[in-house]
DNA sequence: TGCAAAATAGCACGACCGTTCGTATTATTT
DNA sequence: AAATAATACGAACGGTCGTGCTATTTTGCA
């Protein structure tokens, strides 16, 4: 199992909206699960520790100490190091899918849905001010090593680029943003944008960042058709639907 | 000598545009300057194996045999690694200082400037993407470290983004940029484009990513006031004046 | 309840790390 | 030329790391 073709998000179907614990469903209920739980809950806290320390920093003994166990038990689930990175990517893509992605596609499918794709992304990283991303903490440390951890690493944020690439594509078939909007420029952008506010609200702690993003991706919208009121309604996000609104945030 | 703040850039005169080896022309001779050079020997090489490999990765004792010498012998110049990380991070500025900043100091202040100090960054940052840039890895290396390496990091990255702020703030106080422009959230979005560059073309290998970039600052500047010509402009650079233009790159 | 299998612990290994220390080899000054 | 300081070396220390073994415990099913 190389592990290499992301899990899901380019399924549109994709009915669960929610399905944490391992299956106990179907047909095959053979072996134990506590293995399963417990790995889980490994990989949990490997993503929580790699949020902070980046993917290369993970270390299985003081994830095993945190965990309360050994270092080779815990090194059992997975064989080698290399596989907990990709278990811990592969959850994390997961969760990036569920806050971020699927609750967009109850937006109808145009601007509105690529508001709701931006709104939820920034969500995420307004949240990852404090703890971190691996997609980007990972991204510079494997720039440079091939290796089936660079190759999860990639087709996963391919795979979410790919959908907001489509999303704005979509927004253009519908006519909302005029013909001569380069999707792939769009894209470009707006990944610039959470690049930066990463960058600056996180390591240089510069304040007025996330009002920033919000305000450059406003921008970005204005330059196509006319997406006058778009800039002041973001619409719909995840599951609360909290008010949540932009243009004054502190950090 | 903590060796925290920044070490030029701020200074507008700033009259060598060239002084490489160490100062043996004024008063003090006293010491040999055997060590000096071999430190700065090292120093270079530590810089460029750190833009492969990040200031983490980087180890004093792949250094020393890249160096033909002992790891004892390369510490011994630095007393610490920290010490080590931190002459660099001043090198990797002094660089950025050269190449980058001083050649556009010597175009006129306003849009021009703007436009120059735009094409020197992406010039270096077009070479990084093979490379690396110890200004993005580092700051993910670091954001959650504090410490005399960090510091003098945020430091330098600051004195930078500061210093194209101003460029900006000078193009709107000629009358260059409207009045409505906001000079930080411009430097905001120029520093997106930048990163959004190095990510997409160094870890996902996206083509076009360059000509994305430049097609990307030239929005920015679009959007205010009648910079329409300054589009197919990018202005004077670095010292050979290369003709290079963008508008077509091929990575 | 008993038993195979799965899960976990314990231990040791080799590799690499930054750092220290005593000493030898140079360079520079007197 | 001798004296002295600057450089460099080599070996070793304590530490952490991933990983490979072999026991031991725990789990789930008959």
């Amino acid at each position: 199992m190389p592990a290499s073709e992301p899990f899901a998000l380019s399924r549109k179907s994709a009915s669960s909206p929610e399905a944490e614990l391992p299956r106990t469903a179907p047909g095959e209920s053979r072996v134990s699960h506590k293995g399963q739980q417990t790995k889980a809950a490994i990989v949990e806290a490997a993503l929580q520790l790699a949020t902070r320390v980046g993917l290369e920093g993970l270390s299985i003994g003081v994830l095993a100490e945190q965990m309360h166990m050994s270092k080779s038990g815990v090194f059992a689930h997975f064989g080698s190091r290399e596989e907990l990175q990709i278990s811990v990517i592969r959850e994390y893509f997961h969760q990036f899918e569920q806050e971020v992605f699927y609750p967009a596609l109850r937006v109808p499918r145009g601007l509105a849905r690529v508001e709701a794709l931006f709104a939820n992304w920034m969500k995420r990283v307004a949240i990852e001010i404090q703890s971190g991303c691996i997609f980007i903490s990972g991204a510079v440390e494997f720039d440079d090593r091939p290796g089936a951890v660079r190759d999860a690493l990639a087709s996963s944020v391919k795979t979410w680029l790919d959908a907001m690439y489509r999303a704005v594509m979509q927004a253009k078939e519908e006519g909302q943003l005029g013909a001569d909007a380069d999707a792939h420029q769009i894209a470009f952008e707006i990944h610039g944008l959470i690049l930066a506010l990463h960058y600056e609200a996180r390591f240089l702690n510069t304040p007025g960042s996330i009002t920033r993003a919000h305000t450059g991706f406003a921008h970005i919208l204005a330059r196509y058709g006319r997406a006058a009121l778009s800039v002041a309604q973001p619409a719909a996000a995840a599951k609360p639907c909290i008010p949540t609104h932009p243009t004054a945030r502190k950090t």
